[in-house]
DNA sequence: TGATGCAAAGCTGTATACAGATATGAACGC
DNA sequence: GCGTTCATATCTGTATACAGCTTTGCATCA
């Protein structure tokens, strides 16, 4: 039988899951005891995930005063994707002098496959799942984990995010293809060695959402601010 | 009078300290009781510290065996490098499209009052202490708080690869006026607001070293299984 | 001699208690 | 009505205790 997740683990995952979709409102104080009944354990490993959360940039801390649910500014998030930006263009790049062809290849089948999901757009949160899993992958391609693991603390930090932006995106019409056709291109240069090619082109893609996402930032306070969700 | 710092903040800094130094040997097993009755506190803060360390790379953990030192292999040091150019790169970039030209102008005149230290060469960890600098203001150019977050982790982890490699280099020969016209050439670039220029000086700046520090790490491990040091 | 199993020691995981700091709200004065 | 002060309640910071798991070292056996 497979070894049972242990318990702090159980709640980092949980409490990660709160941070990340906005559970705790921004810059709200979090209350300790009343989560440590929330969640079935004792304020003592509580504390320790929470922690690992201060660390990664999910939640603050004021000494004396406890922790507190990050605020989302569009000045972070403006340098949430910069920072994008520069891990995933460098990734790109990697991939590009030296990703095995065999991935590559793998990738490129995967995004085939998946396309007509992506463009039938059903459920926003499917797509954002496989858009993020397509920068996952391509990330992966490097055969880096330092950036595998900034690239994966970024999209924690920002898939809320990702997530109004993409529903605006669905409601101002169909951008599903839009988005494969860019991963694609992506890819393509990836796949025929052309570094430079992917870099710009992976740079394009997000720039060109860190604008919805500055704008989704003012629609998700509107959203985050409804008693519970 | 300054607010005291807190009894956890003075435990975190020491920790991150034996971490990033390698008090701790490369993939020893720390012992939180004895560390808390050196540091002269409870297990109950030294685990929240610990705690954090592992969120930012500087140590492990396995549930019920507790917290261990990173290990230092060549391709981690291989990857914190990448990474470093991923940040760094895409710093001097942002930094020759915005940076603000007082601070650069500042910057510039501060790198040519300390370059007599540089050459001087006189003690490794000034030097090493003033290239760590100069990085970190030029980042800051940037104006971009999670890149700045990125780049001050990133030379927390490779401070004391940076020590053995400017060692190595110190032992070899007179590199200080190298360095600082390294430093100077990616300012130079900044402050024409040669974006590209500025990139490819910082690209080719950090990767002169990469090779240099893979090379320390197993000069680094010779230096860090000796009883105490 | 080398492998195996077992018992003891040590260490981790977490609940709990309590002291001290911080926030809250009521009473009071202006 | 509005600000101030003080008492109260609440919450954080940390020590400590203890259960259960891991490791270690010894003894046994092939």
């Amino acid at each position: 039988m497979a070894r049972t997740e242990s318990n702090v683990d159980r709640l980092y995952d949980a409490l990660r899951r709160m941070a990340t979709d906005f559970s705790f409102k921004p810059d709200a104080r979090i209350n300790e005891s009343a989560l440590a009944t929330q969640l079935n354990a004792s304020r003592t490993p509580i504390r320790e995930a929470l922690n690992r959360l201060v660390a990664e940039g999910f939640l603050t801390f004021q000494s004396g005063r406890g922790f507190f649910c990050r605020s989302l500014s569009p000045e972070l998030v403006m340098d949430l994707y910069e920072a994008r930006v520069a891990v995933e263009v460098e990734s790109v790049r990697l991939a590009a002098r030296r990703g095995d062809e065999r991935d590559i290849a793998i990738l490129m089948q995967e995004l085939e496959d998946i396309a007509p999901d992506y463009t039938s757009e059903a459920d926003t949160e499917a797509l954002l799942a496989m858009d993020e899993r397509f920068h996952t992958q391509l990330c992966a391609l490097a055969g880096n984990a330092e950036l595998a693991r900034m690239l994966a603390n970024l999209n924690d930090r920002i898939r809320y995010l990702r997530l109004i932006d993409l529903r605006r995106l669905q409601a101002i019409g169909p951008h599903g293809q839009t988005m494969v056709s860019a991963h694609q291109r992506i890819l393509d240069a990836i796949a025929r060695r052309d570094a430079d090619g992917a870099m710009s082109e992976m740079r394009a893609h997000i720039e060109r959402r860190r604008e919805g996402a500055t704008q989704a930032v003012r629609d998700a306070y509107a959203q985050l601010y409804v008693p519970e969700h």
